[in-house]
DNA sequence: AAAGTCAAGCTGCCGT
DNA sequence: ACGGCAGCTTGACTTT
């Protein structure tokens, strides 16, 4: 895990979500903290909805929020009808619905969507483990199939009295002893293999 | 106590 | 320059 070098500064890491709306904490250092620390100021001008909210229980500094229910339902039920808040309305008008702040909602649908995308990785993963496993059994049948059939050639078709004449699997031509690569192929088994199929071919 | 969950912070990238 | 987002991380809180 790599360190998160802001995590050093206690004001940073430690600053409550309550705090900001109420003007507590001013210490961002970079652009988006001006940014932030803006859309804070313009929050509470709005309304002091978030400052002694019950959602911010802050008990000794430490910051603890859960969402209730409620909230959570409606932003899934807003979720399901679209995944991203285009509008900077929809926000606003949510965050006013909820008595949660903008930014709140926002980072809500952030990790939303990250949720959505971890899950639906899983989902995918498992899905092509699966496919590996079909693709695995039906490679081992065809192999045996393989097996089966070279058998039953060698029991019905006799051997010709040259053993220098052989057939090309991919051409069907007759070998040049002189020119054709596939003569260079010996007494080798001969074995299809789909993900290196070219490699017996001529 | 360890593992899991979740809100929120930071950084970097991209589009406008 | 700014806003939005993805990815990663942190820390409080909950569940096992």
């Amino acid at each position: 895990m790599k360190p998160n070098p802001t995590s050093l500064e206690p004001s940073l890491t430690l600053a409550l979500s309550g705090d900001h709306s109420c003007g507590g904490n001013s210490s961002f250092s970079n652009v988006r903290g001006v940014k932030r620390e803006r859309e804070q100021v313009a929050i509470s001008d709005e309304s002091n909805t978030s400052c002694g909210e019950e959602d911010h229980d802050d008990v000794n500094g430490k910051k603890k929020l859960r969402l209730t229910k409620a909230q959570s339902g409606m932003l899934e039920e807003a979720f399901k009808l679209h995944t991203t808040l285009s509008p900077q309305i929809q926000k606003q008008q949510l965050a006013r619905e909820l008595k949660l702040r903008p930014r709140q909602v926002e980072v809500w649908f952030q990790n939303r969507r990250a949720r959505t995308k971890l899950k639906q990785t899983e989902v995918d993963c498992e899905y092509l483990k699966k496919c590996c496993k079909i693709l695995t059994d039906e490679n081992q049948k065809l192999r045996q199939q393989v097996q089966q059939l070279k058998q039953v050639h060698k029991v019905h078709m006799p051997q010709p009295p040259t053993a220098t004449v052989t057939v090309c699997p991919s051409c069907e031509q007759i070998g040049d002893t002189t020119k054709h690569p596939f003569t260079n192929m010996g007494s080798k088994p001969y074995f299809f293999n789909p993900f290196t199929s070219s490699s017996a071919a001529c």
